[in-house]
DNA sequence: ACCTGAACACCGTTCAAGT
DNA sequence: ACCTGAACACCGTTCAAGT
């Protein structure tokens, strides 16, 4: 499989983030050992530190891939769409989709298991982290321009929808809420609730 | 300070929990170490296990006292009062205070430190907690019975407002949405989505 | 119902020496 | 840009022996 010598093979870096993501996503953080990393990629115990600086910058970058995966699975083409009920519903049901399906992932990109100082940066380090939420409030924005939502603090209503979707992947990833007939319904009363709540009194 | 001898003081285990409890909040529950824990409480290192089977079994208890301070935090007096919206917002507020100023303590009991199983009760597990989730769907129950809310399931109703809070307090103190001066809107805001989106239709 | 002290397997991390 | 192999400090946990 390998496409030269036993001892350089070609991306060692990429392998281990990708290698790492796929062994979180088994058995959880907690249980992601640097000797049991390399051993499966098949490098030594210390070449990690050729790429990383140490566990948690390792971490880091498995955070942001993770990121990316996230973004590709709730990257519905809501661009042509003027209907922004159906795409709140889709970015929605794709997110706590990506939650359920990846909860060991899911933990991690949101479980502070990395000490990340966000004191200083004062914004959203995570790049990808960014780019999805600025998503959000561009379809909040549209949806106010359309007369859906009462005009208000587009960032603010974002904020409320993602807290809405977090909040409720994290009680069901993690066994607080016990669902598992009506899942549908309960999405559907988060959605509805949201958008009635939302909607423009007149 | 101590009652009696040098070996024998009153209560270890409650000691253990009290002074976890403080270290958590302090530093985190991934710097909490049982070395420094029995160090910090003045027993050797060996004593832990007369009252815990393990260290998971410790976090458990230390979680378990968690909850109970959370549930003495939002314990408002709601029973007497016939405003649904005010207690609402009583509760919201205490929850969420309580998150930020005791983040590492909010974690530990939410973020899955302690790999919990929950597939076979098929019941939220500690008790503290269905307490005070049960506290929050007679709350809900109460308020469909005054016409506030419209007739629905009330656990599925309740399930979305814990989802709102516990999403809102998780991206707060994790950094992920970083909210300085208009913390107060944020909550406004996601109070009235709630009330207005759950409100009766006519 | 604790204590001391030693031991074990397992970590992340470092380093000297090779190719 | 890796490797091997040894070492370090730090974990949770156990155990034999005391009081």
């Amino acid at each position: 499989m390998k496409n030269d010598s036993t001892y350089h093979h070609g991306n060692l870096k990429d392998s281990l983030i990708e290698t790492a993501l796929i062994m979180v996503k088994k058995n959880g953080i907690k249980s992601l050992t640097l000797r049991d990393l390399t051993k499966e990629v098949g490098a030594s115990r210390s070449a990690i530190y050729r790429h990383f600086e140490s566990k948690d910058t390792l971490i880091k970058a498995v955070i942001k891939a993770a990121f990316e995966k996230l973004d590709n699975s709730i990257s519905v083409d809501i661009a042509e769409s003027d209907d922004e009920i159906n795409s709140f519903r889709k970015i929605g049901i794709n997110y706590i989709k990506f939650a359920i399906d990846n909860p060991n992932i899911y933990r991690m990109m949101f479980g502070h298991e990395v000490g990340i100082q966000r004191e200083e940066s004062c914004d959203i380090e995570n790049e990808e982290e960014a780019i999805g939420f600025h998503k959000l409030i561009a379809l909040v924005q549209k949806a106010q321009d359309n007369g859906l939502f009462k005009e208000d603090n587009a960032i603010l209503q974002a904020t409320i929808i993602w807290s809405m979707m977090h909040g409720l992947s994290n009680l069901l990833i993690d066994g607080h809420v016990i669902i598992k007939d009506n899942l549908d319904d309960l999405f559907d009363l988060s959605l509805s609730t949201i958008i009635n709540g939302m909607k423009k009194t007149n």
